[in-house]
Formats: C-alpha cells, structure tokens, sequence
RNA sequence: GCCCCUGUAGUUCAAUGGAUAGAACUGCGGACUUCUAAGCCGUCAAUGUUGGUUCGAUUCCAACCGGGGGCACCA
C-alpha cells in the first residue's frame, strides 16, 4: 500500500536529519500535485535551512546523500529539485504492486477511518406542495455525495430525509386555491399536472400574501391595506392551525391528497438521482414533541433555556453571540426552530449515531448555529454529535431564484432540459431508442451533478442554464464517455482473445517495459495508485470536489494515453498489460463516478 | 446597523503555507482517420487594493473596495 511508503519516508528522514544532528520536530511528506515532481516529496531542507545557517539546495543534498545510504524499499530515485524540494520516485514494482491491487481487490479505495460508526446524512429535504426545485437537486447531490463517502471511510451510513409536510407553505398553498382558475384536479390526470397544480396555487397564494404584506407596509393601522392584510393573515393562519390539529374534515382531505401527490413525485425524483433513503422524519411528525420539548424549557420551566416574549416563545441567541430566533409563534403554532428540536430527538432516539450530519443550503448557516446551540443545552449527547454542513446557492445570473415568486427552476424541468440536450448529441448513435432514453437520463443526470460536485460545496454556484451544463470538457459527461471508451477496448481485447493483465514489466521483456511505464513517465499508473488516498482525503474534508478534480485528471490522461498509443496490437506482447491498464481505469472511474453519485453509461 | 461567507485568465472552477498558480469553456492554430471526435495536440490569457506575519502567502492576520447570505413569529 502506498500509505507504507509515506511512514517509511519519515523514518529514513528522521534518521537522515538526525545524522546530520538536526533534531525534527515535523516532517511533512506531500503528495505533489504535479507529477514530474516524482511520487512523493518534503519540503524538510526549506524548513530547517535557517537554523542550521545552510541554504536550503545544500541541506537538500547532504540529505540526499544521507537517504541514499539507507536504501529505502520501494523507492527508486530521489532527487533534489526547485528551491531545495527532495522528491521521492517509486519503483515499477512497487507502482506494480498498487496497481495489482486495483484489480484483485474488491474494496480498492475503501478505508477504515469509520470504521464500526454510525453516520446519518438528513439531506434533499423538500416540501410537498412546493416544486422541487434545483437547490433541492444540489441538496440531494451533495448529500449523497457525502454519504458514500462516508460508507467508502466504512461507516455504517444511514440516509434521512425530513420532508416539510407541514408548516405555513402549505397553509399558503391551499389559501392559494381561493385566487385560481382551476380547482383541484381529478385522480385520473397525471401525477405530474398534479403537482404542477400543486405548486401554482403555492406560488399563487404566496404571491397574493406577500404583495399585500408588502401594500400594508407602513401603512395606518386603519388603512385599507393594512386591513385587508391582516385579514389574509389571519385567514392563512385559520388554516395553518386546523392543519396542525386536524380539526376540519375537508382540508384534512385536501391535505391528505396534495401530499401523497408531492410524496409520489419526489420517489420519482430520487429513483431517477439514484437515492434511496432508509427513513423519512416528517415534519408534522416533529411538531409534538418540537413543542412538547421547547415548552417544557421555557422559563422559568425544565432548564429555562427558552423564553417568553411578546406572545411568542424565543430562544435569547444573543447570550450566545448569535442571534434570537422565535421558536413557538404569538399564534402557538411551532416555527421551523421547534421542529428542528423535535426532529433532532427523533432522529437520535430512532438511531443513536456517532455522528449525525444535516446537509442543507448555506442560507440556512446562522439559522442552525442557533438551533445546535439550543439543541446542546436540551440534549448534549445530540448536540455534541450532530452537525450542520451547508452547500451553496445556485445563483442565476439574473438574480436569486425564489418559488415564491415562482422564478425558480424546477428540478424536474431541469433534468428533462438536460436529458433531451443528451438525446439529440446521440442522433447517430446506432442504438435502440430505449437504449438512448435510458443513457441520455443517465448523462443529463451526471451533467448536473457534476457541475454542483467540481467545486467546494460551500461556494453558491453560479448558474447560466444555456451555458453551465455543460457535455464536453470539465464535465460529467466527459468522465462517462471516457469510461464508456475504455469499456469497448476491453470489448475488442475479448473478440481478440487479449487477456488484461498487470504484470509487473521488470519481470517481462524489454519490449514490453517500453510499451508501459514509459508512456509520460507512468503518469496514469501513479495516478490510478493514488485514488485510496484521495477518497479518504475527501471524505476527511467533506469535499466531493477532490474526487471530482482527480477523475478529471485521470480521465484526461486516459484519452491523451488512448489518443496517442494502440492498446491492442496483433501479436504485440504489450497488448495485455496496456489493456490490464484500461481495465484498472475503469476500476477506478467507476469507483470514483460511484462517490459522485454518477452513472456510467453502456454505450454513449 | 450588526454577524457570517466570498473576490484567481474574457467566462466557470482548482491549487493539505511551497516548486513554472492548474483545468475547462471561449478565441486562434493544428493533427489523425486506428480500439466511439461528448475525443486528441498546440497557443493567447489571472491571484481586487494596501500593509503585516513567514525562509516562502492565492492560502494566515489587519484595513479598504466589490459580490452574496442572514438578523422575531417563513422554511
């Protein structure tokens, strides 16, 4: 494993530096980004140059010369390079040996850091009622993103997702239906004229409510707006209440119906993104024990850590540098804050995790600070596992997007723009249309994905839907056909009878050592060897884009190595281990394609 | 007003405090016609400003300028 080359690099250097009686306190061996900088480096003659009054180039050497007597295994050449670097090469055989494993061993790549922990991803998160839009696509992007990696770090995973079917947006939604044309529609149309009814009368409601909140703004008491403002809200209200209580026969069966509507639609989603989940936490599940809990701590009640304030019960944020927030309104019915209380006890009671991860939109940053503060107090044996990772926004260029005011891009939309752009790029494909269906939705699927997941999570992407999704170059797409390539030279090596094979080339004939290694100095051998390590690297970082950047590498350097070299030539001996390369790289791109939630295509 | 995030080629993104700041798209210029051209090769082009810490700063710190988000009854 390459790890024991690093460990066994700090030894040689710790004896190295201690000959020349320089005592270390850090030695830090890096893997270097470029590859013409060999396998692995130090940067230890920079670090120690000043206190032994040498210039780092002359520390660098008399290292070198240190390291060279002590022959480490594994490691073929080193060398001092740039301002006084020393560089590190491996070995073929021991490149080989990396290599061999990919190949034989089934759990390549996967590592032990979490191992026998239990880590549950909340993510996705959408409304019923409401459209699912793309940031819910981001939020299910890099949610799944982040749970396999955490099964790849070998924890045991489970897969949340804490739907908002309760809560004003839908109070909104049916108080909307009041303004439409239409009324709701029959059991016999399709699911989604259903939910596109569903998320007009949101939007139309939503829309009614605040352009008349936004009319009454400073406005008199007694004002016509101002009245009329205050009727809707508490006709919003009214039904925001009965819902929660389940008191008026008719909303409860317009409720019942819009919501299995919403539910069905969003499996179709997930079916399509490739989650599933383990369990749904509702939110009108969260409500009883959210204000059972919240009411039991509010001053002077339980541990006081909620007070009371102007009719509504808060959580005083300033005592902790963050900011006060209501958690039961004036109206005593739970805002999001007491839900969230209710679903954290939920969560841990149903499934009591070492580490529990909420994925959510970073708008949403300050807001869970709050509500993990108040969760700590409550509970400390939730609070100091449970944790917030936030992704971005996807940012239009013309602005932010709000279904509110209806300019949100639904995610269903999206995927079926992407999906049909994939269709037409296959007009000349030689393959079945039902073939093409099934392959263009997988590359529409990866398009997207790969645009949230190429960048770190946390930055708002910013969005161009005519320009951004994008088939070609740093793209999904790109990494699919690359693999897709690979698979049919493995195709041709089985008509021809080529078996793959990665033995090692020093053993074989010298001839077959020029058609391997040699090729870019074994640029995609060294980095097919690397892959364990940054998957365990991204999965520290919680940074799906680390993947995302090496597969681009490795695909990269696979189609320069596929351009520019025949891998299956007649009675050529190298044929076998160029091909026993190919089928590493597909090894290793699916794998990788896998932590990205991303699907590799038959054909293309 | 207060708090948080952010500023890298024309554009969209990379760069565990290190080497010549990498890609992709766009532009310009090529090659092959062999296992899929959604591909390959070459080329032009960037760290917001001013200081500080450090042997070394895109990275850390401060100020300023620009962008985004949040800040009481929405989620």
């Amino acid at each position: 494993m390459t790890d024991s080359h690093s460990s066994l690099l700090q030894s040689a250097l710790k004896m190295a530096l201690g000959a020349l009686s320089i005592e270390s306190t850090t030695i830090v061996i890096e893997r270097p980004a470029e590859m013409t900088h060999g396998d692995y480096s130090t940067n230890v003659a920079l670090m120690y140059a000043k206190q032994q009054k040498m210039s780092p180039l002359a520390l660098a050497v008399q290292l070198v010369e240190q390291l060279k007597s002590q022959a480490i295994p594994g490691i073929e050449k080193i060398e001092v390079a740039g301002p006084g670097f020393i560089n590190f090469y491996l070995t073929a055989k021991a490149i080989n040996n990396a290599l061999a494993d990919i190949s034989t061993n089934q759990n390549y790549g996967k590592s032990e850091l979490e191992k026998g922990k239990k880590i549950v991803y909340e993510y996705t998160d959408p409304n019923p009622f409401k459209v699912f839009h793309i940031g819910h696509l981001m939020a299910n992007t890099v949610g799944e993103s982040l749970s396999r990696l955490g099964e790849f770090a070998g924890a045991d995973v489970q897969r949340y997702c804490y739907p908002g079917d309760i809560g004003r947006h839908v109070a909104l939604t049916i108080w909307g239906f009041r303004f439409m044309d239409e009324s709701m529609p029959e059991d016999t149309v399709s699911l989604s004229e259903k939910v596109t009814f569903l998320g007009k009368a949101y939007a139309t409601g939503a829309q009614k409510f605040y352009e008349a909140e936004k009319a009454a703004e400073e406005k008199a008491d007694d004002s016509v707006e101002k009245i009329e403002f205050k009727k809707f809200e508490l006709e919003v209200q009214t039904i925001n209440k009965k819902l929660y209580d389940q008191s008026d026969e008719e909303l409860n069966k317009i409720y019942a119906q819009g919501r299995e509507w919403s539910l069905e639609h969003f499996e179709e989603i997930y079916a399509l993104l490739g989650t599933s989940f383990d369990r749904y936490f509702f939110e009108s599940q969260a409500t009883k024990p959210g204000l059972e809990i919240v009411r039991a701590n509010t001053a002077p009640n339980g541990l006081g850590i909620f007070e009371e304030s102007d009719g509504a019960i808060i959580f005083p944020g300033e005592k902790y540098d963050l900011h006060t927030r209501v958690f039961i309104t004036r109206f005593g019915l739970p805002a999001y804050e007491a839900k969230e209380i209710g679903l954290a006890r939920l969560k841990y009671d149903a499934y009591p995790y070492d580490k529990g991860v909420t994925v959510t939109a970073n708008e949403q940053n300050d807001y869970f600070k709050v509500v993990l503060k108040a969760t700590q107090l409550l509970f400390p044996e939730i609070g100091t596992k449970a944790t917030h990772i936030s992704h971005g926004m996807l940012r239009l260029t013309s602005g932010k997007m709000s279904s509110r005011t209806g300019n949100a891009i639904s995610g269903e939309s999206l995927l079926n723009e992407m999906n049909e752009m994939a269709l037409l790029k296959m007009v000349e494909r030689d393959m079945s249309l039902e073939d093409k269906h099934t392959v263009s939705k997988q590359v529409g699927v990866a398009a997207i994905k790969y645009t949230v997941l190429r960048q770190a999570i946390g930055k708002d992407i910013i969005f161009d839907p005519e320009k951004s999704l994008s088939f070609e170059g740093d793209s999904g797409p790109y990494l699919q056909y690359s693999v897709v390539r690979a698979n049919s030279v493995l195709e041709k090596g089985k008509k021809e009878n080529v078996t793959p094979s990665l033995v090692a080339p020093s053993v074989e004939s010298d001839k077959l050592k020029a058609g391997t290694l040699d090729w870019a100095g074994g640029t995609l051998e060294r980095l097919l060897v690397r892959f364990p390590e940054v998957a365990a690297y991204a999965y520290s970082e919680n940074a799906p884009h680390h993947i995302a950047t090496y597969l681009m590498e490795l695909a990269s350097t696979f189609n320069s190595f596929y351009a520019s070299t025949q891998i299956i030539v007649k009675d050529d001996v190298g044929s076998a281990y160029r091909l026993g390369l190919v089928e590493a790289f597909t090894k290793v791109m699916n794998k990788g394609l896998w932590l990205l939630g991303i699907q590799v295509p038959a054909k293309m």
